[in-house]
DNA sequence: CCCGTGACGACAT
DNA sequence: TATGTCGCCACGG
């Protein structure tokens, strides 16, 4: 597993994250074991436009529930991407925030089976 | 090789 | 609660 880098690693839980559902950059970072660079994680997400499979880093916002990074995806795409799959914004934060937040270092680790994408 | 930058986060004031 | 500072580490100039 050490064999792959940072960045993918990153990309990996990313992808992970179900539909509708949305995680943040520490959370990735802790689960990772680097918990001090969540801006790592972020920087992985710059460049995850050249990494395959694609990357729904859309589904990533900061612990605050904010878009953070929408102005990388143009305009106002990454907002869009995340009402199309049914998460509220209002002013580039996510609504209910706390409810439809995704921990990979909890709800990965317990599989939960009614979770099916 | 050194310096500034950055999709963050925790802590101090 | 809001604002400022520091730590984190990869990358480009």
């Amino acid at each position: 597993m050490t064999d792959h880098n940072f960045f993918e690693r990153v990309y990996v839980v990313v992808r992970l994250i179900p539909i509708g559902r949305v995680t943040s950059f520490g959370a990735i970072a802790a689960y990772l074991g680097t918990k001090g660079s969540s801006r790592m994680v972020g920087y992985a997400l710059q460049v995850s436009d050249k990494a395959w499979p694609p990357v729904p880093a859309h589904r990533v916002v900061n612990r605050q529930g904010l878009l953070t990074g929408k102005f990388h995806f143009g305009s106002n795409l990454m907002e869009e991407l995340l009402e199309s799959e049914g998460i509220k914004i209002q002013s580039d934060q996510v609504q209910d925030f706390k409810a439809i937040f995704w921990d990979p270092a909890i709800e990965f680790s317990l599989e939960k089976p009614d979770i099916t994408n």
